[in-house]
DNA sequence: CATACGTGGCT
DNA sequence: TAGCCAAGTAT
């Protein structure tokens, strides 16, 4: 090794990394509909939305009726927000069907009712972050993105830092190594997203990594290192028992499953405590999920 | 940068 | 059982 190449994500160790884990992909990449040609780049974006925090297997379903309900972006953008929301069923974090319907809207608007391929035109759309448009510039259009999401960090966490878990947010640093480990092909750096995703989500996984199944194992500072546990603060705290948001999902599930506007009394029926009810109504209304009506009945909002 | 934002399965 | 965790975004 040469002075210029002794840094960790220098050419020859990301090489090192990169073959292993696409040849590990070739073999063992589920079979998920949003990866097959007819899903179109809409049917990417409407995974990446639906699996923003949420598990594969409860996206799976949903997806499928959406896909087969709106079909291109057009189509939801032509139906109410409220369809989205009610569509969108019990997946969680309903902001997002609103979202997606506004994305829907917008490439309508401006993008003559296509998924843009530029990564700043994705940017710019409601509900799509860094991660989603850099997922969907990757995937549908085969683009070359650092793409670091929860399962990425991990393994870099892992192979290439040589601890057990990622910071709470993504770090300066994390995008330097993702940057610094992207293969300079095109279509190689979007199998390598791909992979590398792939690998976290099935091997490397957060609680109980299959070190065995590993295509990287032996390379891995982690493990190297003796899988030292994690230090520093706790990595989370996600309450949810008696917090407005169960209140939100208990107001929403009885407006989901309506056929008409709900008068006040039914939404009052979910939650005891009128103060907190009161807040978590007035937060759906202004999130824009529900919609007040001149006779005091509530409903998903139909524009 | 911390916090709000759903839901359900698994250990 | 009480957390922990799941392809984040917006503020």
């Amino acid at each position: 090794m040469t002075a210029t190449s002794e840094t960790p994500t220098n050419a020859t160790a990301a090489t090192a990394l990169h073959t292993p884990v696409i040849a590990w992909f070739d073999a063992n990449a589920r079979d998920l509909p949003w990866r097959r040609p007819e899903a179109g780049a809409w049917g990417v974006m409407v995974s990446e939305f639906m699996l923003q925090q949420t598990p594969v297997s409860r996206v799976l379903p949903v997806y499928e009726q959406w896909m087969r309900r709106w079909p291109r972006p057009v189509d939801l953008a032509a139906d109410a927000p409220g369809e989205a929301v009610r569509a969108w069923g019990r997946l969680g974090y309903p902001r997002r069907a609103l979202r997606l319907h506004g994305a829907a809207v917008a490439m309508t608007d401006r993008h003559g009712g296509g998924v843009p391929s530029d990564h700043a035109q994705l940017l710019a759309l409601p509900g799509v972050g860094e991660y989603t448009a850099a997922a969907v510039a990757s995937f549908a259009y085969g683009q070359r993105h650092p793409v670091l999401d929860t399962n990425v960090r991990r393994v870099f966490a892992r192979t290439v830092t040589g601890v057990q878990y990622p910071p709470n947010a993504t770090t300066a640093a994390e995008r330097r190594i993702a940057r610094a480990l992207l293969p300079d092909e095109e279509a190689r750096a979007a199998r390598w997203a791909a992979a590398s995703m792939e690998l976290g989500a099935l091997v490397c996984t957060a609680k109980s990594p299959d070190c065995g199944a590993c295509p990287v194992s032996g390379q891995c500072a982690w493990r190297l290192a003796g899988k030292p546990a994690h230090d520093g603060p706790p990595r989370r705290g996600q309450t949810y028992a008696g917090t407005d948001r169960q209140v939100r999902g208990k107001l929403l599930a009885v407006l989901r499953e309506a056929d008409e506007p709900v008068p006040q009394a039914a939404l009052d029926a979910v939650w005891h405590e009128p103060v907190q009810r009161a807040r978590a109504l007035d937060g759906l209304v202004a999130d824009g999920l529900v919609e007040p009506l001149e006779d005091g009945r509530y409903r998903l909002p139909a524009a």
